[in-house]
DNA sequence: CGCATTTGACCCGCGC
DNA sequence: GCGCGGGTCAAATGCG
């Protein structure tokens, strides 16, 4: 029985349908099959006495016939491939589909064996069900090998959709040069926001994920990411030290190259934080002690390391609880703020360079702002990896090139809003939160908004210099690897909470706004991807892969997200995992975080910084 | 007693 | 050079 249930659960899990009519034989069937192919081998290491090799042959044929056989029947679409090969065996077989195959074997055995024979029967059974057990385990890890080359290959995937953004990017940006003359501040936003070429910040967006899934990042935890993903949520950037950046690019822009390179390898280590001469940053310069300040030119202070990712939300609660353990180190009053700002530095595990600011805004104090900055070091609960994902999708896009130039806003204007994103009639649902790119703050920011309702957002009007369109966000899933906060964790919706469109409003604001070109092609692909799809975690991944590409608004969904600290943090506090500075009140939450391990850190995006408000 | 928070001092970049 | 503002440090304080 227990084999069974384990059984079957494998093979749900392989085959993603149920086969759960199927008797145990034909559970069991699904699997070997897909073993038999490479594990046969293990088969013949047993002793098994001839009539009971026979007999196991039958049965291994059997199964996978039925496997297969009720594969087909259930989907017919299912494994075109293989079913060729199996076709003929069942032939041979001529054995019926059904279930009972089984069982006609086994009473076939014990019909030609004695009673004596009953016992070598069972120990052959045991036997066989030790290989069976045995072969279940691999396919396991089949199971799982599998899996990592899907991430893999979505990794590719996204990294080749990332680049062709990039390249329509350019081309767009070309395009509008030409009627539109750069400003003093005309300097794109990519380019101080983003030194690094923008293939290479493509990369670097693909490449969190590949990192998380190395730390042992499990399937379940990309399912947790897909839980995330809610989010509608606005994004807001502000690229900030547009000056310096631009007097930085300019002797930088040489060094992009090896900047992306050095970048790229940082990524993929969790304690990489990048080291500037900029006092601004949150990271503690525990980098290489290794590496001459002269080695490291330019490229290191390189402003990308500074983005940041923030989030606002409505939450009455001094602190929004993401999943991991902060510790208060200084406030502030900030300037035009009654609010004080207050600094967190993340405490899950010593030298961690993610730091937060947590401040309220002044027009609605109910509105928290949170703003994260720097990548984890060490695994984070599910919570705090959705969380992380989210900013760090976030981050890459901002990262990536997503953020433009004016003339890219302009072109987004024209563009996105004839493309439907903006238009209410075409998207009358459009949910999704705005990203604005600002070159007004310090540090390149990406604001993800999580007060509006989908329709307030749309019908919001984006500063006059910023643009907004449609980000999917949350990439978890691979992709996200992960702000570095990886804020990311598995998070669900309540029953009642309506799964939000993929997608997220971006807007892009700032002197220099930058804005994401992007096709209205893939987005239409995108967006149909995910209308197409039924199952919102797939829509989600799908959406996420194409965060680099604009993404598009879906139909779907409603309103703004409320994310209620308390929800979390009893979340967090029932893991046991909970944030000390978290004073989170009961919630009710919209979104829970799903109780889980601590899950690898996702790589995130360097100095990548998340502001988390919630309303 | 240990840990976290508080809070004033300090550092640094930037603008004038 | 000076002042301002953002950000951090670290001693003092509070809490369990
Ligand atoms: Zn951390």
């Amino acid at each position: 029985m227990e084999k069974q249930g384990r059984r079957h659960h494998i093979s749900s899990k392989l085959f993603h349908h149920s086969v759960s009519d199927c008797s145990f034989n034909v559970s069991d069937d699904g699997l070997l099959v897909d073993a038999t192919n490479n594990t046969s081998s293990s088969n013949p290491s047993i002793p098994i006495p001839i009539p009971i090799k026979q007999l196991f042959r039958q049965t291994k044929e059997i199964k996978e016939m039925d496997f297969f056989s009720d594969n087909n029947i259930m989907n017919d679409d299912a494994d075109d491939d293989e079913e060729p090969r199996r076709q003929p065996q069942q032939d041979c077989n001529n054995n019926p589909p059904a279930v009972n195959t089984g069982l006609n074997l086994l009473t076939l055995n014990s019909g030609i064996s004695s009673t004596s024979a009953s016992d070598i029967h069972q120990n052959s059974n045991n036997k066989l069900m030790t290989s069976l057990q045995v072969e279940l385990e691999r396919l396991h890890e089949e199971n799982g090998e599998l899996k990592t080359m899907l991430d893999q290959m979505t990794k590719s995937y996204s990294q080749l959709q990332a680049q062709l953004l990039i390249a329509m990017q350019k081309q767009a940006q070309n395009r509008l040069r030409e009627p539109i003359k750069c400003e003093a501040n005309g300097m794109l936003a990519r380019q101080f926001m983003d030194p690094r070429p923008s293939a290479a910040a493509a990369i670097d967006h693909v490449r969190d994920p590949s990192v998380a899934y190395s730390s042992g990042k499990t399937p379940a935890d990309h399912e947790a990411f897909s839980l995330f993903a809610p989010s509608n949520l606005n994004i807001e950037v502000m690229s900030t030290e547009r000056d310096q950046y631009q007097r930085r690019l300019q002797t930088n822009i040489n060094c992009a190259e090896e900047a992306l390179d050095r970048s790229s390898q940082c990524l993929g280590s969790p304690n990489y934080t990048s080291k500037s001469g900029d006092p601004h940053l949150l990271d503690d310069d525990n980098d290489e002690p290794n590496r001459s300040t002269d080695q490291v030119p330019v490229a290191d202070q390189v402003p990308f390391r500074k983005a940041r990712v923030s989030v606002r939300a409505r939450s009455e609660a001094p602190m929004i609880s993401d999943g991991c353990q902060w510790r208060k180190y200084g406030q502030k009053m900030a300037k035009g703020n009654p609010c004080p700002r207050a600094y967190y530095r993340c405490s899950m595990a010593i030298g961690c360079p993610v730091r937060k600011q947590v401040q309220r805004l002044a027009e609605d104090k109910t509105i928290l702002i949170t703003t994260y900055e720097g990548n984890h070091s060490h695994p984070l609960p599910p919570a705090a990896t959705a969380m992380a994902n989210t900013t760090s999708a976030a981050a890459a896009m901002l990262l990536s090139g997503s953020t433009t130039s004016k003339e890219a806003h302009q072109y987004h204007h024209h563009h996105l809003a004839n493309s439907g994103f903006f238009s209410n009639s075409q998207l009358p649902f459009f949910a999704s939160s705005m990203a604005t790119l600002s070159a007004s703050a310090p540090f390149p920011t990406i604001t993800l908004d999580l007060t509006q309702s989908p329709m307030q957002q749309f019908h919001r009007i984006p500063p006059p210099s910023s643009s907004t369109f449609p980000l999917p966000l949350h990439g978890y899933h691979q992709l996200m690897g992960g702000l570095g906060h990886p804020i990311q964790a598995p998070m669900y919706f309540p029953p009642n909470y309506k799964a939000p469109p993929p997608s997220a409003g971006l807007s892009l604001s700032g002197g220099q706004r930058s804005t994401s070109t992007h096709s209205s092609g893939m987005i239409e692909t995108v967006s149909a991807a995910i209308a197409s799809d039924p199952n919102f975690t797939a829509a989600l991944a799908e959406a996420i892969s194409t965060i680099m590409a604009a993404p598009r608004p879906h139909q779907g969904h409603q309103g703004g997200i409320n994310i209620n600290d308390g929800d979390i943090a009893n979340n967090n506090a029932a893991r046991g995992v909970v944030a000390s500075t978290n004073n989170s009140p009961p919630p009710s939450a919209n979104i829970g975080v799903r109780p889980g391990s601590l899950q690898p850190v996702s790589p995130q995006l360097p100095r990548s910084c998340t502001t988390f408000s919630t309303n």
